[in-house]
DNA sequence: CGTACTATGTATAAACC
DNA sequence: TGGTTTATACATAGTAC
């Protein structure tokens, strides 16, 4: 983007690091509010340097959206079920991505060979093929690595979510049970499994969520908060 | 940024607006990578679309950021102990979307610097770095689309759950409400304003749970999820 | 919808204030 | 730290598959 290309790793000469920090944390509020407008979406942006200070920016509050991503609007619409079939799907399409991973990487390593080809020394043709094939390994690993952590945390979200729904209906036949021990009128599960959203009126759950005093502005600033 | 200059202002055509959306976002995420990468910050970036499809990055795990934000933006010191709800929201919410998988390529990279360091040419050692480069590039591309239907399907069940959770958390507190009503003793809750986060703590659920009357069955009726 | 292709608009690395 | 300037790298609007 500018004069020279540079590496994305971290930058080690401080001042350097701090100036490009600044210069990008400009562009990047400014892009998070450009596709907040353009797309009509909401979007929180939190930074802490290493320094521990901190910048934020959000169309709305950082807080509001906080708040909505831990609760999750109670309006969302039912998303797609994960299928068995649909895991099968998934877990073929992965496989055949994997094969075309290792095409390119045989492409990739086909270029190798040939670039080694043109050194007369054998030694550097060596190290090369040997460089090829640990590159090869650990790239596998990787990615072997991070499928099976997608998986671990697909099912432990499963299973969670289960553990919750449970709870979740145990608490609503609480409820349910004692109110009707009390002979008050109560709303029955519309057996939706999807009630408690009308519930939660008395409760409303922005209670239980500390968030600052939403009603605050200045948050459009990436301002170093303010305590 | 490109044939023609836009105006920043919703887009109305709904069409444009996703395709925009779509690229847009990952640019997004881009930058806000590459931010954190070079200048060593904590970045976590959360979208929510008008159709509330939530969109997450962070190099470090959102929940992570957002704990120090919260404990930061209020006087939350006592935020070491969240509510056994916001506990499993945290759990929910653990794990970052990204993996280490940059770090081992760069790793890989750095030892393919260093071979070709031994090379006194110098035409190798420019072929290796574009070469390097372009298998990131390519092997980066492979990897994303592979991970993307885990996102998604992650963010479905993150959505689920955490919707499960607020439920969760609406239904004890009602609970607790209820059983403040019959004048059964119940632990108010000593916190300042902030009621909710401790409630779990008096009225623990756990002691709801294993409510007998454990005669009826049904409880997984009207769940969700049908794992 | 996701993708690919350009022509252009932007962001930004360096260098200097 | 924060502005400039300049040369380049990147992002992306419009468009067609």
């Amino acid at each position: 983007m500018a004069r020279e290309k540079i590496h994305i790793r971290k930058i080690e000469n401080a001042t350097a690091r701090h100036v490009t920090f600044s210069k990008r944390r400009r562009g990047l509020f400014k892009k998070a509010e450009e596709l907040s407008v353009l797309c009509d979406a909401d979007v929180a942006l939190i930074i802490f340097t290493s320094a521990g200070k901190l910048f934020e920016f959000s169309n709305l509050s950082v807080s509001e959206i906080l708040k909505r991503y831990l609760s999750l609007s109670k309006n969302l619409e039912k998303s797609e079920e994960p299928s068995s079939s649909q895991m099968l799907q998934m877990q073929l399409l992965e496989r055949g991505t994997h094969s075309k991973l290792t095409e390119k990487v045989a492409e990739e390593s086909k270029n190798l060979r040939q670039i080694g080809g043109k050194e007369p020394p054998g030694l550097t043709i060596e190290e090369l093929q040997n460089l090829e094939e640990r590159l090869e390994a650990a790239l596998n690993k990787v990615i072997e690595k991070k499928t099976e952590k997608n998986t671990r945390l697909i099912n432990d979200l499963k299973q969670k979510g289960m553990q919750m729904a449970l709870e979740n209906e145990i608490l609503r036949q609480q409820v349910t049970r004692i109110y009707d021990m009390k002979g008050v009128a109560v709303l029955k599960d519309t057996s939706k499994g999807q009630t408690s959203g009308s519930t939660a009126d008395g409760c409303n759950s922005s209670s239980f969520l500390q968030e600052p005093d939403s009603s605050d502005t200045s948050l459009k600033l990436g301002l170093p908060w303010n305590v």
